[in-house]
DNA sequence: GGTTAATGATACCACACGGGTATCATTCTG
DNA sequence: CAGAATGATACCCGTGTGGTATCATTAACC
């Protein structure tokens, strides 16, 4: 069972670094040995965190990448959502067609209360805490 | 993220039923139905509950399963440990030959928090509380 | 304007893992 | 001895994850 993933590790590293550096702009080349990760692999990343509107792009010679929010305005949460998809631990293994039990059963309830709790924590966590 | 998969779900399922029959043995067949999963599957968990000392087993005809505990004795926790390995959410992704930073490092140390209190919380939850 | 340095977008690959089935051996009851 | 049950393995297959490669696009600088 995995909390988060590599990416995740890779994007709060590579954040943390660009929160530290306080420049305009923070290229791959420039951070990858200090994330301690391959080039085209931290792109990918940094791509995604785009996409997502976490990080803004400028392209070109002395271009790369700047966070496009305050530090403390970005959450382990919003990395997880982004890099490992939504956070849902366990909706109903078999659909709700199948289950019968779905409303009643004791275990899913339990188990709601346990995530409820956790996203919380993981929301509560900011790349400020990290730098 | 799976907080748990289905080898967990079909066991909390299958030791409810137990616990509920309140029958001196209980056989996979007896089980399958209610738990909504084929024989061999369920079998195989069964055995993984086994070898843990979960259940204990009554081989030959007429025989079965039956809980080894009391069901406020055997917790979530447990069934995870037993049927997805052991629970490290995250010690870090890079052996900590290679990781300089392991007793440094922030998110680590948030996550070993968050880690923490989640397995308090499975922890807490046992079998009467489904059954 | 051409070269170079950067990101954008995809496509691809290889391996591990999870979910599930099949098969044969063993043990107990009657 | 026959039948009913578990024990132990071995296998399969689909999917996800980690990682690489390739080409397109944009901007700065000479
Ligand atoms: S099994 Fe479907 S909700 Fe519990
Ligand atoms: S990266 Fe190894 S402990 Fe943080």
């Amino acid at each position: 069972m995995k909390l988060i993933n590599r990416d995740v590790d890779y994007a709060a590293r590579a954040l943390t670094f660009m929160a530290r550096a306080n420049k305009p702009t923070v290229s791959v080349a420039q951070m990858q040995e200090q994330v301690g990760v391959s080039g085209p692999f931290l792109r990918k990343i940094m791509q995604k965190l785009h996409k997502a509107g976490i990080v803004h792009a400028v392209k070109g010679k002395g271009g790369g990448f700047a966070m496009a929010r305050n530090p403390d305005k970005v959450t382990l949460k919003q990395l997880m959502e982004t890099l490992q998809g939504p956070l849902r631990l366990n909706d109903c293994v078999f659909g709700e067609k199948i289950c019968q039990r779905h409303a009643a059963c004791v275990l899913r309830h339990k188990i709601a209360g346990i995530e409820s709790r956790l996203l919380a924590e993981v929301a509560a966590v900011t790349i400020k805490d990290l730098a």
